[in-house]
DNA sequence: GCTGGATGTTCGCAGTGCTCACATCGACAT
DNA sequence: ATGTCGATGTGAGCACTGCGAACATCCAGC
């Protein structure tokens, strides 16, 4: 676990810096990060990260990566004990939200780097989509649910819990200071709500 | 509207600065906000900028200021017109995701400032939610709507605008490359299906 | 055993936020 | 009219940053 002699290669760098990297911003925020300060941390030259990362960004954005990928397997674990596809989906927004109440900066991170890395949330995000679209199709072929463009309902759900997710990251006054217990609560309601509006009981 | 005469004192700096940061702002984003870059832009000193910002973070809460009451300004004017006081929130909805679309920099700086400034930001959101509030009450005490706790529902609805206007602005893949005008007809669509929900017509 | 590519180092450049001592100016009291 | 004082601008400088280039070191495969 410890390099016992401080050899002249580090010998797992990249992984160093972003294990580093990620604690400075979901302690900090992702301006605190600093090449050279993760540099000397590391026990390594302030030039030494650039032979890993192109540039600071890049460093950020395989932060954000991997966040991405355990919010992913987050997600996966909590559906797995459920049977019904609706508690699948409810458990999902609630984590999903939970995360974010419990690492503001990093769900920031993840989102903030969608703006230029199109493709690599998509991926995670679709899950959740296709798994919402999938029960309503479910629930219209059942005569349950109005025709209204499933679509837009997913879309309307998704606008839902993104926005409960990104009040409590910003900290918007009327959701500031929730416990995850709290945000909990506040997700199931409010997709209660939703979904008693568009036909889900 | 030109100085004639470069004097040795600007005479209105920290207006300059302002205008300056938030053209910036929108432009580029916050963090391509620079004292020094401002200062040269302005035809002032390195130095000069810090006679009217302690520091970086005052000037970019002054712009985020400014905007927040230009935000509200114009929510004040769209909803002039309207008599019905649904059509006047929606009409306010409509124009909160719209600004977001059209000015996505901005607005998230605006909400950005709310996690340390408190109390700035929560007056003009209280406008629009007490106007729902009121709203629910008028409702329930027609009979038109459920009892649901009305606090709730003016919560999960600002969720749902939020949300909304938050997706356009990280770009989020469902919504990323909207116009504006299709900005507001989803936005319209998705308050319609809350609403519907929630027992509005 | 040599050599080449990956990884690390040293040095340096340009830019940043911010501070401090000093300059300049308008306003106002004497 | 003159002197002074506070608001505003200047210049130099510190500590820091991201990043590039030339050089060092080490391991792997010929």
């Amino acid at each position: 676990m410890a390099n016992p002699l401080p050899s002249y290669h580090h010998g797992s760098l990249r992984e160093a810096l972003v294990v580093a990297a990620r604690r400075v911003v979901d302690d900090l925020g992702p301006e605190a990060v600093s090449m050279r300060a993760l540099a000397r941390e590391t026990g390594v030259s302030s030039a030494a990260p650039f032979r890993h990362f192109p540039d600071r960004g890049a460093l950020l954005d395989a932060v954000a990566e991997q966040v991405a990928q355990d919010l992913h397997a987050r997600l996966d674990e909590v559906t797995a004990d459920c049977d019904d596809a609706l508690t699948q989906f409810r458990a999902m927004t609630v984590a999903y939200v939970r995360f974010a109440s419990e690492h503001p900066a990093l769900f920031e991170l993840v989102h903030r780097r969608a703006i230029d890395q199109r493709g690599f949330l998509g991926a995670l995000d679709d899950d959740r989509r296709l798994k919402l679209i999938a029960l309503i199709y479910e629930g219209q072929n059942a005569g349950l649910l109005p025709d209204t463009d499933p679509e837009l309902i997913a879309l309307t759900n998704e606008a839902l819990t993104y926005g409960l997710a990104r009040m409590i990251v910003d900290r918007h006054p009327r959701v500031s200071g929730l416990s995850s217990e709290d945000a909990r609560k506040l997700a199931l309601a409010a997709t209660h709500l939703l979904q008693s509006g568009i036909g889900l009981t």
